[in-house]
DNA sequence: TGAGGTATGTGCGATACCGCACATACTAAA
DNA sequence: TTTAGTATGTGCGGTATCGCACATACCTCA
């Protein structure tokens, strides 16, 4: 697990690819802008242990994190993902300062971090920001609600296309890179069933993969075979949060 | 569905059943006082409706309200519980206003409600209640994530014996009106499956019931049965909220 | 006292997923 | 080019739960 390593030389600008840093009021944006660190967040990483007092909120721009519980005999299931649409690490301005689950980085990639007491600071101002991340917050309730409901009612490929999808929503391309095993463990399922769900994808042309690439090639095809479940999230973020493609 | 029904003679200081409410500094409480409403909520009473507006938030005292979300084909699962120790309605100050699930009474008795305008002004003032909300709120959150664990690795029994004593700590007494029909609507599982599980605790000597009533015999017993789930919910709880029985 | 409704108990075949064992195939490093 | 390691594919018996059908038991009210 490599250690996290602050960018050198990044475009400013690239905060604006998170989609709640990109639509702070200019007055939040400009207290903010000076105490941005722009980190790396490889596969694996731990963003936070459960339970750890969290020390800065991510704010992932190409990374994806997953909020995921490890049970006391290993085995692993996933509460919900953020990537470029939100925050990482609610509990911090809610008031508890940790939680039972853990972050770890489900796709490699960037983001951006800011100190807790910063976050705090701003939180105490009561202004925009708040409201902002409330609702983020929010909608990271309906996620987590919604994969309580799919996790009892779903079958495994309907789960393994919700995932796809999530987790396509919070890329910038259509490939990702993800064994079947990670998968397995994010949906806390066999990884033989992920193949399993995984061939029948690939024999329909919906998706092609090789050892940890997969390419999404057909979506609506990915959509129609997915439960309401992944709808009702993604309707809720867009009523929920600003972004820039909408619905 | 009876029509909810508001009190007429109850004693002014049942509002401190609610551990919310109980925990409110005077400042607040005396502002809040004359606009608390006792309500009356009936088995099975609908608290909110998916997706609608949100008039009022609810803080149960001797009822207990069953967060659920229900699918397009009517199957059901139950997302989390709110009983006296929290408040129904989170959306409305998360700035949402509504959720794609719905609340419904599972266990008739009463509580207090509070008009939204009222309860938005009063977040507003970005004050103790708003970081006792949001605690509270945070507690929700865990509940929710540990709903979504338990739905994918935990056996119907476990389930079973953590929604008991979920609900058993919500409760006065040790008694529960809910037929097996009732909770598998809430467990998402089917009546026949609560059966078999009841007739183990019945056999088992935890607990006794006889059509609709369950008496809770053995709670000890019943905690050595469930998953690591229910701990870590409780414990959760006792860390974020204030609460007269603590652990 | 009887009748009807509701709650609970039981049986049975179907199925989705599990755990395990092992085969295959691709890749990267020696 | 070989080899070791990792990723994916396949088979098989076991099990928890499902869907359905129906039996039984209890309560309430006429």
């Amino acid at each position: 697990m490599p250690a996290k390593v602050k960018a050198t030389a990044v475009d400013v600008d690239d905060f604006k690819q998170n989609h709640l840093l990109a639509s702070l009021p200019a007055a939040e944006l400009a207290r903010w802008l000076p105490q941005l660190e722009s980190v790396d967040m490889p596969l694996g990483y731990v963003v936070y242990e459960p339970g750890s007092t969290l020390a800065h909120v991510y704010f992932p721009t190409t990374s994806i994190v997953s909020l995921l519980y490890v049970m006391e005999n290993g085995a692993s299931a996933e509460i919900a993902v953020v990537g470029n649409d939100g925050v990482v690490g609610v509990s911090l301005f809610m008031g508890g300062g940790s939680t039972p689950s853990r972050g770890v980085v489900q796709s490699a990639g960037r983001g951006f971090r800011l100190k807790a007491s910063v976050m705090n600071e701003e939180f105490q101002r009561a202004g925009p920001v708040l409201h902002l991340l409330l609702r983020y917050t929010q909608a990271l309730i309906t996620q987590m609600a919604q994969t309580a409901v799919c996790n009892r009612h779903h079958t495994l490929d309907q789960q393994l296309c919700r995932w796809l999808l999530l987790s396509l929503d919070r890329l910038q391309d259509n490939k990702l890179v993800m064994t079947q095993e990670l998968i397995a463990n994010m949906l806390g399922v066999r990884r033989e069933g992920v193949t399993e769900g995984a061939l029948k994808l690939q024999r329909a042309g919906l998706i092609s993969y090789t050892r940890g690439r997969i390419t999404i090639l057909d979506r609506p095809g990915l959509e129609k075979r997915t439960c309401e479940c992944y709808a009702v999230v993604r309707k809720e973020y867009a009523r929920l949060l600003p972004s820039k493609k909408a619905t």
